[in-house]
RNA sequence: GGGCGGAUAGCUCAGUUGGCUAGAGCGCUUCCCUUACAAGGAAGAGGUCACAGGUUCGAGCCCUGUUUCGCCCA
């Protein structure tokens, strides 16, 4: 009897931090302190969260998914590090810090940059705690030894040294060009920093007056019709593009009209790029406004014209709007046109409006003088490493998305005009000299040589794109540039998990740094995971209110039930809808493990030895049959996670342990634990739920943990489960026919039940049986006591034989196996015919199914052996089936 | 406009080298507080696998087209 209780449910609770103190304190979440600590290291960096954000279900299921390969091949005897951390996240924080200052009624531009970056990084270490300690709760087991940020010293190493290898490369070079402006952050943006939404706009049509020639002339002599939807951007047109072959318009090719109320003389050209079917097929040309227009100036040189300052009011070049908000401007720009009959007319236009991944506001493309990267290099090697199989894209058909990416890859702007974030490795000295350096000094020292003496220098004031830190990420946190022996080790990592709408901002980065800085792939498989919407399939936003938070969930069904939701919910690279009723149902899964382990450990007796495995010779039907199975398991469960399907692999465990072991297993011993020879089944029941344990602990580590704790184990086993062996198939269990033989007693069981409740019999009532097992009879006469309990049949009067002639009851039929069960007045002989004949009909129509298949030549000649010899397997049951029922019939009339 | 993904039970979703009568959770019906678990047990109902063709001995799965929802890119 138990030598001590479990309670009656799981208390996760009182568990979840208790259990991931103790791994962290004795360090199993160390490469250093796992089983094998030379063996082969398995890698994964984690995506730093923003330092200063709060958990969200991404989060959740990125550190569910990467804590699953980590425990995964930990247990497999890998040196297994997940390397943790946070990211600065630039814009995003520094909107943070500007929001408390303008509460506090200041502003960064008040206080100045250097009290700003004081508030920024007293800000990032009030916050720290919580998104780390949040990481914690998910039971993510990382190295916090090896715990890094972006902007820590030896990341801003890395970062600076990146930049001044791609400058002396002539690979980053400083330029006017077009960019992506957002106007309220006062910054410039890449364009993957830019989103597009579908708005309801307007195309406003006008008249641009041709030099020489009066309105009243009409189209095409007195004025060409031009569409636009943002008609300000007129004030800034330095052409007029229409498309050369373009019978309409070919003839003023070459002429002059002027600007709308400014009356600025500007060319009509000619371009291919101008779409005819579009507006009116003449296309204004603004190239300080517009990206398509610029390269269209670019090839045509056209003078660019700003006409925006730096915060989206118009400057002196908009002549009499100037100091207008662009959209005031708008408005009262197109209303003097409309008085001056220039307007022609206005529609309802569903447009793209580029609007800002953070803020959301509308984005600004204007000129301005910034730092590019070249990336049409380090693109064709990101593109190679992928298209020759180095890198593996999971699920594959993102590899698609990522070459057409890659191939269209612009120059990436890198800087930014924000004060968090890595100041850019540049200096000015006197006549705008530039110096590219690894650090002050460096920079003063290159001066001095410059200019012969020494000079006071100005480093630029923008920061570095946030992606471009991130870039380094996989190798930097190991050390780089530094050769260390972390670097030695643990560099190229193995799986970069991550979600997909990172995959250009991000992995795409990692990737084309790694080579170009390590000359090595960063890591050998991408893993892309979806979006994790809410339980209608909606984006969870604050906005809706539809946030679910996943703190709130571990609080209220435990870390393991979030996890396991997660990890079973989604299938790769797809998006899930999170669904409470799927979390509850996985809490009360682990409740199920948790009172299956009570069971076991209630009947075991006090001076129990567990063995390690139990004796093959010394097993039952049941125990060959659950052994065999769990050899199953164990074989597909690790296929799956090798090939990345966890969701299955969890579901099929799940399966596994709940339908077979707790229905089966345990019912089935319960009568053979009270009978004289107990010992085996003390030994199967631990070790089949210790090795399921083992199975699960990757998916929902801690109820695993606990559990397998209170279980007896050998002497020389690991003292976690964190860390000890995966489980692997032993041939020795193997054992088709025994387990075939369970699966028909299985099937008599349920048919009896099935029968007890048909005929409304007392769930309370044992009753007398007559089972007729034909080729099974001998084993079947081995396990009465299984029987009986699982079917509640009185063992007195379990006779395993034909049914008595002459007496009323039910009469089941199963393969060659028939039932009858004696239940005298309560049966209709009638009825029990006709269910029969129902029985034999269903029976025989599918025996000419199986007939015809086999009898088909192509199908024995061409299907797998395999496949055919279960055809004729099933074909024999058939016909056994039927031999029997027609038996039964008769015997019955 | 180009590309990608989804459409399977009332709901949320699995179903990956094509192979028994397509599964799970929740919900629903009937019964059971049987000392592991009522966060449970037993039995059951419920599906033309979006549609139309095709390939194949065999298609939820492969091919073509259509409808529809969503995402990414321009």
């Amino acid at each position: 009897m138990p030598t001590f209780t479990l309670p009656k449910t799981y208390d996760f609770a009182t568990t979840e931090q208790r259990l991931y103190r103790w791994w962290e304190e004795n360090g199993w979440f160390k490469p250093e302190n796992s089983r094998n600590p030379d063996g082969k290291p398995f890698v994964i960096s984690i995506p730093p969260p923003n330092v200063t954000g709060v958990l969200h279900q991404g989060h959740a299921l990125t550190m569910a998914l990467e804590d699953l390969m980590i425990r995964y091949y930990r247990m497999k005897g890998r040196a297994a590090l997940w390397v943790p951390g946070t990211d600065h996240a630039g814009i995003a924080t520094q909107l943070q810090i500007e929001r408390k200052l303008g509460a506090e009624g200041t502003s960064r531009q008040e206080i100045g940059r250097e009290r700003f970056l004081q508030e920024a990084w007293a800000w990032k270490e009030k916050y720290h705690g919580r998104i780390t300690e949040q990481v914690r709760r998910l039971g993510a087991s990382c190295d916090w030894d090896r715990e890094r940020f972006t902007m820590d010293e030896g990341l801003s190493r890395a970062v600076n040294e990146a930049f001044v290898r791609l400058y002396r490369m002539g690979l980053i070079y400083r330029g006017e060009y077009i960019v992506n402006w957002s106007p309220g952050l006062q910054t410039a943006v890449s364009d993957v920093e830019v989103e597009y939404s579908d708005e309801q706009g307007t195309l406003y049509y006008f008249k641009y007056p041709i030099a020489g020639h009066s309105l009243d002339e009409g189209p095409g002599k007195g004025y060409i019709p031009v569409a636009t939807t943002r008609p300000e951007t007129i004030l800034g047109d330095t052409a007029v593009a229409v498309h050369p072959d373009d019978e309409r318009y070919r003839h003023l090719i070459g002429k002059t009209c002027l600007v709308p109320m400014l009356n600025r003389p500007i060319p009509i050209i000619h371009d291919t790029y101008v779409d005819r079917e579009f507006g009116t097929g003449a296309l204004k040309i603004t190239p300080g406004h517009d990206s398509h227009d610029f390269e269209i100036g670019q090839r045509h040189g056209l003078s660019i014209i700003n006409i925006m300052n730096k915060d989206a009011t118009l400057n002196r070049e908009a002549g009499a709007y100037a100091g207008m908000d662009r959209f005031a401007a708008r408005k009262k720009l197109w209303a003097d046109m409309v008085a001056a009959d220039m307007v022609i007319k206005e529609e309802p236009y569903q447009m793209q409006v580029p609007r800002a991944q953070r803020g959301g506001e509308i984005i600004e493309p204007l000129v301005s003088m910034q730092w590019w990267l070249n990336t049409d290099g380090m693109a064709q090697l990101g593109l190679a490493a992928v298209r020759s199989g180095r890198i593996k894209i999971v699920p594959e058909h993102f590899t698609k998305v990522y070459y057409h990416w890659l191939k269209n890859l612009r120059h990436w702007c890198l800087s930014r005009q924000l004060w968090w974030g890595h100041r850019i490795p540049v200096w000015y000295g006197p006549e705008g000299e530039v110096f590219v350096a690894h650090d002050a000094a460096e920079a003063q020292a290159m001066a001095a040589k410059h200019y012969g003496h020494a000079v006071a220098l100005e480093q630029d004031p923008d920061v570095l794109d946030t992606w471009f830190s991130s870039g380094l990420w996989p190798f930097s946190t190991l050390g780089w540039p530094d050769n260390t022996p972390d670097l030695q080790r643990y560099y190229p990592t193995d799986v970069m998990e991550t979600g997909y709408d990172i995959l250009f901002f991000w992995v795409s980065k990692m990737i084309m740094s790694g080579l170009m800085y390590t000359n090595n792939i960063p890591f050998h498989t991408v893993y892309l995971h979806g979006l994790v919407r809410d339980e209608l399939g909606r984006k969870m936003s604050k906005t809706y209110g539809n946030v679910v938070d996943p703190i709130e969930i571990m609080d209220n069904f435990g870390t393991d039930a979030l996890r396991f939701t997660l990890l079973t919910g989604s299938t790769p690279g797809n998006d899930m809808n999170l669904s409470m009723d799927r979390i509850r149902a996985n809490r009360n899964f682990a409740n199920k493990i948790w009172n299956a382990t009570r069971f076991v450990l209630g009947h075991l007796p006090d001076d129990f030895q567990f063995s390690g495995a139990p004796d093959p010779h010394q097993l039952d039907l049941p125990d060959q049959w659950i052994l065999h199975r769990l050899n199953r398991i164990i074989e597909t469960a690790t296929r799956l996670i090798d090939s990345y399907q966890f969701g299955e692999a969890g579901r099929q465990v799940y399966e596994f342990l709940w339908g077979e072991f707790a229905d089966w297993t345990i019912e089935a011993a319960k009568p053979r634990l009270q009978g004289d020879h107990p010992g085996p089944v003390h030994q199967t029941l631990v070790y089949v739920l210790d090795q399921t344990l083992r199975l699960l602990h990757p998916f929902i580590p801690f109820v695993t943990e606990e559990l397998w704790q209170h279980l007896p184990h050998v002497k020389d086993e690991a003292p976690a489960l964190i860390i000890a062996a995966w489980p692997e198939a032993n041939p020795a269990y193997d054992a088709p026919a025994a387990a075939a033989s369970f699966e028909r007693l299985r099937e008599t069981v349920h048919a009896i039940r099935n029968a007890r409740s048909e005929y409304n019999v007392d769930p309370g009532r044992k009753i007398a049986a007559f089972i007729n097992a034909g080729a099974h009879t001998q084993v079947f006469q081995t396990q009465p006591a299984v029987l009986a309990t699982l079917a509640r049949l009185d063992p007195a009067r379990l006779v395993f034989g034909p049914a008595p002639s002459g007496e009323k009851g039910v009469t089941l039929v199963v393969g060659d196996i028939s039932i009858f069960l004696p239940l005298g007045g309560m049966v209709d002989v009638e009825a029990e015919l006709t269910r029969l004949r129902k029985q034999l009909a269903e029976t025989e129509k599918r025996l000419h199914g199986a007939e015809a298949r086999l009898a088909n030549e192509n199908f024995v000649g061409k299907a797998p052996a395999q496949v055919v010899e279960q055809a004729r397997q099933t074909l024999a049951d058939l016909h056994a089936q039927r031999t029997n029922l027609e038996e039964q019939i008769a015997a019955l009339r």
